[in-house]
DNA sequence: TGACATTTTATACGAACGTCCAAATAGTTT
DNA sequence: AAACTATTTGGACGTTCGTATAAAATGTCA
């Protein structure tokens, strides 16, 4: 192979036989084995300094491989941050429709609460989890959602799901425009992320300790942003 | 002069007569003119690309003067971005602070909805004005805000004026704690910021075109922040 | 065991980076 | 005119960047 191994699946297999054998092959075992090394180290450095301001080669000291492995398993560096920021869609959006179809499957449960509930809480709880890795991913998110630059490689990932709660919250008020709806599904994820970059300047503000993790903060940021759609599409 | 010229203001001139004596000497004129070329290009360059992905060089070019007189006119690349930020905190300040003065003079006015509209306009009518060196710094803003790292350069220029206000929404809500007053403010900056950040998200969830300003979003951006305020303090 | 596939090492390349500075230029003061 | 100051030029410095690659190491399979 010539760069760029271990695809994750070959779909359909040449042979049907053999659909999910798994791989036993030392050398791809070690290979994916390294490769998530160096995703997780490119997402905690990427979650902590940028795109910009990371170098491979820290990227390398940090999974604690050499310069050229990270070459071998991503083929530029702005592959390796689309692979790390694509990585962990696939459960963000799950847990969300989930949770969305649970609320339609409860009728009355479909309220604006219980609909920003549901879109913001599985964020909160990865960004407040045990696992490190969803925490920087959490950040590296917050982080560069303000940048159209970057926030592009992302945007088709997450926009399906967005839609799809943006026509739940048509049901509840069907007058509103699309435009507004819009706009307030974005301040309301605006809002969800500063909780996780702005944590340090909350507690600035208040002359307090930094709480312990985004979820804390799980009712305050509901309220606020149920409160103001709801002001916003009642009219005035 | 050995480096970084053209200080403000000598603060009380040894000669105390001639205090308010404007500069004539040309060399000067023409450094200082030189100098807001530097600074104006510096601030659309850190706008478009950020700080780490902005080269001394690009800026150089930006603004039509060699390598050189970049290192001349500022230390270093650090202390131009600094200065940057700095520049404009003061209209902003006054600003807010003048329209914070008027609604406590009204009386009547001081509504948690007068609150976040005085606070947030200043932005919105810069960011929306004619002047795109401030268009550029209002995205600049935007853009550092959710990464500490920089984001530390402004907030001692800006808590001050923020803290005014937290006061002001503890006269309306007395019991309301600190935190999460910080908390709800800092939403509120969030959701200003991310109305200039995100238009382009916004338009491409709506499938509708990009509107004119940020100045646009005004009215929903105003309501669904004093609407998410009012919820919250109410209590759930 | 020998041929082969995959991963890792170690190094090299040219380009671009931030910073610095001696010399040249433009303007002021004596 | 000469001495002096402020700005600008043009280029150099050592470093680090992203990327590429030959050779070594490791594991598979005939």
């Amino acid at each position: 192979m010539s760069r760029v191994p271990t695809q994750s699946k070959p779909a359909t297999s040449p042979e049907s036989d053999e659909t999910d054998r798994t791989v036993t092959d030392k050398r791809i075992l070690r290979g994916e084995a390294t490769r998530d090394r160096v995703l997780d180290a490119a997402e905690r450095c990427f979650a902590a300094d940028g795109f910009d301001a990371v170098s491979i080669r820290q990227i390398a000291a940090e999974a604690g491989v050499t310069l050229g492995v990270v070459g071998f398993h991503s083929k530029s560096k702005r592959e390796l941050f689309r692979t790390v920021l694509a990585r962990r869609v696939e459960p963000l959006n799950i847990a969300r429709r989930e949770r969305l179809a649970a609320l339609q499957a409860s009728g009355d449960g479909l309220t604006v609460h219980g609909l920003v509930d549901a879109y913001l809480t599985p964020y909160l709880e990865y960004a407040s989890g045990g696992d490190p890795q969803w925490r920087a991913y959490a950040e590296l998110i917050a982080r560069i959602v303000s940048d159209d630059r970057y926030y592009r490689e992302v945007r088709d990932l997450y926009d399906p799901v967005a839609l799809e709660y943006m026509d739940a919250f048509e049901t509840l008020y069907p007058n509103a425009s699309k435009k507004d709806l819009a706009t307030l599904l974005t301040l309301t994820v605006s809002s969800l992320l500063s909780i996780v970059a702005s944590r340090e300047r909350i507690s600035g503000l208040s002359h307090e300790e930094i709480p312990a993790t985004p979820l804390d903060y799980r009712a305050v940021l509901v309220d606020f942003c149920a409160g103001g759609i709801e002001r916003s599409l009642a009219g005035g």
